[in-house]
DNA sequence: TTGATATTTCAACAATTATCAAATTATGGA
DNA sequence: TCCATAATTTGATAATTGTTGAAATATCAA
């Protein structure tokens, strides 16, 4: 991921509605959600949703595909992976402090890891 | 770090000349750099740095202090770790794709700390 | 105090973004 | 085919954001 597409992607989630929906699409997984029951949800007019799962999309931040009548979006979790490896590698460094307090998401991801000093 | 101060942050960082601004100084480290020198640096009128790095520093990741003539401008490690923290966590619940490829920028920061499978 | 330097704030304007109603496209069923 | 449903696109408009020159503020040195 270079500089353009992070501030793509950044931009992408950088509004509540939008953050929202990506949020949403999160917890609903692999299987995602019709573009209408995400309206639905979250309370948003169906053509300013379509807006923003367009502006979603284009940043690679969703994956949308075609069932019958509806079109399911669904989260694509590599995406954001990269978006934040982007920032903790490319943009920080590494840096420490920036990556103290990571251990509770990685462990809260159930891998079988344990950390040992060596 | 609530939702609101998620986007704020995101948002901060959505924009080419701002990203290059943080990036900048996340590589001078803690002593930071004055505004000026900033501005020399990435070939930005100074109103309009001014114009960024208040942003930058509304959102939290700038901190900025004045050392006679100047105004040193350093990023804030802590604000970075806590708006990933925020993806990882509260955005993603520590999904094992989000996380996956993490382990490069950790160990770039020189933990010594290796993984062991349980 | 005056002058020079560093930076911000202001005011104006251009560009981008967000919202919504109306029109359009795509799909499936009667 | 015709109709209903699901979603997008378009066009208008409001709101926000980004840029710049000019003015204002803060600091230091003579």
């Amino acid at each position: 991921m270079d500089e353009f597409e992070a501030t793509r992607a950044l931009g992408a989630l950088a509004q509540p509605t939008r953050l929202a929906v990506f949020r949403l699409l999160v917890r609903e997984g692999p299987a995602g959600l019709p573009a209408g029951e995400v309206a639905a949800r979250l309370g948003v007019q169906p053509a300013t949703l379509s807006f923003h799962l367009a502006q979603l999309e284009r940043a690679g931040l969703l994956a949308a595909r075609r069932q019958s009548r509806q079109i399911l979006y669904a989260a694509d979790f590599a995406a954001m992976g990269a978006l934040v490896g982007f920032l903790l590698d490319d943009c920080c460094h590494g840096h420490p402090e920036v990556c103290a307090g990571l251990d509770a998401a990685e462990e809260r991801a159930g891998r079988a890891a344990a950390k040992v000093e060596v």
